[in-house]
DNA sequence: AAATTTGATGCAATCGTTTGCAGCAATCGT
DNA sequence: ACGATTGCTGCAAACGATTGCATCAAATTT
């Protein structure tokens, strides 16, 4: 490793304060504030006097003795597991950005190997964040005491929790595994499998429940399921690769999200030599941009994530204004995405959605 | 959308603290306060009879109050620009386990498309972090006088400032371009070509740098250089696509970015329908966790992510307990990893490092 | 036994705001 | 013209911790 040295950093003369700026504006304190303050009673012209200097002298509010006073931090915490699912990136970059534009500030708690996320929460509670969106697949219902406890919110995000009545935003799982279902059924697809993630996430539950429940409507009630164990590329590789040794063979295989879809169709190339979708058909289920690149131009369904971020941000605001927010959970449907990883409809109108990239 | 309601959440009593330990306790505020602090001289027993029972109530000293007067916020502040690189989402989940092993709290700021990391930093520093981690490409370095101002400290991450003298910490990516060079160069290929991302990022420039000098030091002086603009799968589409239609050829590309040669890749066997080695290697730099993954198998340098994380750290807490650090800047060697996107040695020992998955 | 050291605790000032209440000039109604 | 209203501003008490200094009992030294 290469160093480099330099002399010691410069050290800083005394933060500004509102001490400050009230004498050498010869105003009190209290105006200060109030200057800073959309809805405090003060002259016009007092406050842009002071907004003015303040800006000079690159004064602002401290955060810290705000939040103490006030006993609000607008602190939201975000507990993610699994940031190597590309959904999580996508989905955190969103919330960060909807977040900052509503005055929130985001801190970031990741979960280790090995930990859960209610080994975080205590953690992620100690700065007493207003709240706290877990993004993350397994929780315990007893996450939401301790949360409480602490005076903080717990709102789920990509996950709802069967037993407590905890705020949550999901999109509609169980819709995208029946549409999945409808178009594998439609496009002549008739052994019908699916690859699981997590055993006891409720996202690889609802996906399952709504394709097999439509399967078994429309006449095809064996479908088979192969446990993934993970949302993640190796585990879409290695379920496949068990599934595939089956006979007969699965022609179509809906896999719990987008990252295991592409896992499954690498393992079906690489270790049968086999087509998709020729031979079989691959769906997910997120639509991260991945899905969009040539090379994989993964059928899917779309987890309307802008809709779930703005009703996310939405639950937020309105809880922090006390006002008693009537709605608990929203439940967003998404829309499926239909590119070259499936088969074409038999009387084929072509391959669907383009790939992405050539524009 | 559909939606669920129920009455209005729990309300809370009181929050407890100090005071109230104190009392129940029967010790002083100040005796409390020492039961939480290592250094402090308290009696063994005294300390675990507080500690005991603030367990038992949930109680945890008010981070805002103890901001407050000690001048320290233990929050480190980090902007990130381009999370749909994956290189970011792993650094962003190191660096995050990182800090809080080290007891620190970190606040996330995306820079929203449209935006500079310049224009979030004001935000950024509103919270008062006594670190922010830069890592995004590109800054101006006025950033770092601003930062100054609110007596907080810039640290670049994947990025050093050329004219500036902030710390930074970063991977030896002239040494990652040279190695790629070499291995280009030993396995037979002679047309080089390299894919450039942001044009004016120190990556890009350092990464061509490394590459070209080495090129023409082993007598090919003839490299060519394509724009991407980005470091971005897209990017490398579309340079790969004007890149391969030059005649003749190039028969080896070296990518400033790992994201950007996959993208490289797909255009070569999609646009072309040109084969990987054979026709053309691609090599990255990164090695991002896809990088690994079979249908990719891209030869790559490393960053040395957890060197790098580690030095960020150390960095961080020698400033923090205001030990002058010497070392202002570190610069970490990675390694070359060979795969199958670029051609076997012609001596040929077979495909060098294998595909990730099959374990 | 008196003097000194040691160890543990309490007192009180402090960090930088917010906000209810009081004060006070200027304006208004009659 | 005089009391009532209005519009600003200041006072002072919080918020919940930290920490230098003083205190005081117990242990140690002389």
């Amino acid at each position: 490793m290469d160093k480099k040295t330099t002399g010691k950093p410069e050290s800083h003369g005394k933060r500004i304060n509102a001490k400050r700026l009230a004498e050498d504006l010869d105003v009190s304190i209290s105006t200060i504030s109030r200057a800073f303050n959309k809805e405090a009673v003060i002259a016009p012209e007092t406050r842009s006097k002071i907004l003015d200097y303040a800006d000079r002298l690159g004064y602002r509010p401290n955060p810290y003795a705000q939040s103490l006073i006030t006993q609000k931090s607008r602190i939201v915490g975000i507990i993610v597991s699994h940031l190597e699912n590309p959904f999580y990136p996508e989905a955190l970059r969103g919330l960060s950005e909807a977040l900052r534009k509503a005055g929130w500030h985001l801190m970031l708690f990741t979960v280790p190997f090995g930990e859960t996320p209610d080994d975080i929460l205590p953690l992620a509670i100690s700065y007493q964040p207003e709240f706290v969106i877990v993004m993350a697949v397994t929780v315990s219902s007893s996450a939401q005491e301790v949360a409480e406890r602490a005076g903080t919110k717990l709102i789920y995000f990509n996950r709802r929790d069967p037993d407590s009545s905890t705020f949550y935003v999901i999109c509609d799982n169980a819709h995208g595994g029946s549409m999945i279902a409808d178009h594998f059924i439609d496009t002549g697809c008739r052994r019908l499998a699916y690859i699981a993630g997590f055993q006891n996430a409720s996202t690889t539950l609802d996906r399952w429940r709504g394709f097999r429940d439509r399967c078994i409507a429309r006449g095809f009630p064996d479908v088979w399921r192969e446990e993934g164990y993970s949302f993640s590329y190796e585990a879409g590789y290695r379920a496949a690769i068990s599934l595939m040794k089956r006979q007969p063979r699965p022609d179509a295989i809906f896999c719990a999200s987008d990252i295991i879809a592409l896992g499954c169709i690498e393992a079906v190339r690489t270790e049968f030599a086999l087509r998709v979708p020729e031979d079989v058909s691959v769906a997910g289920l997120d639509n991260i941009e991945m899905a969009a690149w040539p090379s994989h131009s993964l059928t899917t369904y779309s987890q309307p994530l802008d809709k779930m971020i703005e009703a996310t941000v939405k639950l937020i605001e309105e809880i922090s204004i006390g006002a008693e927010s009537e709605t608990v959970a929203w439940q967003i449907k998404g829309e499926i995405i239909v590119r070259n990883s499936t088969r074409p409809p038999p009387g084929g109108k072509g391959t669907g959605t383009p790939p992405g990239i050539p524009a």
